[in-house]
DNA sequence: TTTACCAAAAGTGTATACAAAATTTGGCTT
DNA sequence: AAGCCAAATTTTGTATACACTTTTGGTAAA
């Protein structure tokens, strides 16, 4: 079960809606969606299921898949709910902290510093989110890893929605701090420094909604 | 989209799964399903495919749908997230604490009292883990309750696999502890409680798999 | 007896067909 | 010109058909 070519729906998808090419609200209607993939509507049916489990569109019963639009309070929660879970993690970073772990963060970061540097907008916010995941994955914690990153692609439109550059070049700093405290087993500065970084990005956001409009032609092109 | 037959299917084939009726392990061919339920392969597969979402059943390109059994090591990580999750989810619930959510909780804990009592395992066991939603759903942040709700029923097959009823009741006397902590605003013996708690489910999980064996129609019956 | 192999059976993956519901269109009335 | 109802159209929901893959069962050779 579970095709690639649904996959590659979903990943079409998720891009298109994560940078800003299909807007919130837009309606996305199967057989269109189908003939611009050259698929049937089965295959993507099946993608529209997975990306409302992900959050990235709603369906309504009888009328079909949108673009989804979070709220602000949406996105206050989800903020809150990563900060319980960053907090933790960031301390049981600290305490099974191995020199490997802090290289592959510290790399991590300077690929931050490229895409930042760089005005790629779509491949920055993914990095930038990818910092958090990754810590995670270190930790050996498939589960929490998982969760965290199904929480950040569930703010990834929030985020991208919201997000301006300069806040993104600030989110690339708190990152290296973050790994300096960690590098330096400062468990309280690196928790400390992980719930502020998560503060200041959530402060960031700017809750002002942009037009609808679209095609989906044009969108995915 | 998403039809309510799809949902009556998911529901039905989780609650067997969560009672033990169907064995880890076990296959679940779509057109027995199909028969049993009354409808077509396609409504199964939506079934199908939402319940490997909730990591209740795995799915294997091209041979089909397996009864999931989760291994010692993945119920760990999910304890470990639960952990972190429900320390500060705890913390937070003292904080904000209110007579009317006090309330609810107590009223739980009367109705887990009478579950216990009798020897539905099922809804003992529902109820056991709806403790845990039920403070996230007070706690008014709607993203918290959901993913502790996913990380529950995530591991609702570990729980229902291997707690014994002992242990059922043990976990019912914890939480009457932590709602008595809650109503006195006694915040880090709460967030203690709530901590051990979760420890103790954990440790008195006992890791020997039962035996495969099953038919479909007899377990669904 | 065991292993290798091939054909039949069963099962999954995708497309298409058809039914039911929602949306749009166009004309009629006020 | 605005509102409203009904026919026409579009779109979703479900079933079915068909291609392709895996599994099964049996036969023959080692």
């Amino acid at each position: 079960m579970e095709s690639s070519t649904t996959y590659a729906i979903v990943e079409a998808l998720t891009k298109a809606i994560v940078e800003h090419r299909l807007h919130p609200g837009t309606k996305l209607a199967e057989q269109k969606l189908a003939d611009h993939f050259g698929v049937s509507r089965t295959l993507v049916r099946q993608a529209l299921f997975q990306l409302s489990q992900n959050r990235l569109i709603r369906l309504e019963p009888a009328r079909g898949a949108f673009v989804a639009a979070p709220s602000v309070d949406e996105a206050k929660q989800v903020f809150a709910v990563r900060r319980m879970l960053e907090a933790e993690m960031t301390r049981a970073f600290v305490r099974e902290s191995t020199p490997a772990r802090i290289k592959t963060l510290k790399d991590h970061v300077a690929r931050e510093q490229a895409a930042v540097d760089s005005a790629d907008v779509s491949s920055r916010n993914e990095l930038l989110g990818d910092f958090h995941v990754r810590m995670a994955e270190l930790m050996g914690n498939t589960v929490l890893a998982q969760m965290l990153g199904e929480l950040i692609s569930r703010c990834a439109l929030i985020t991208l929605m919201y997000q301006s550059s300069a806040a993104a070049a600030h989110s690339h700093e708190e990152h290296a701090l973050i790994v300096k405290a960690l590098a330096a087993r400062d468990e309280d500065t690196a928790v400390r420094l992980m719930n502020d970084h998560l503060l200041h990005v959530e402060a960031n956001l700017t809750f002002d909604r942009k037009v609808p409009s679209n095609d989906i032609s044009m969108a995915l092109s």
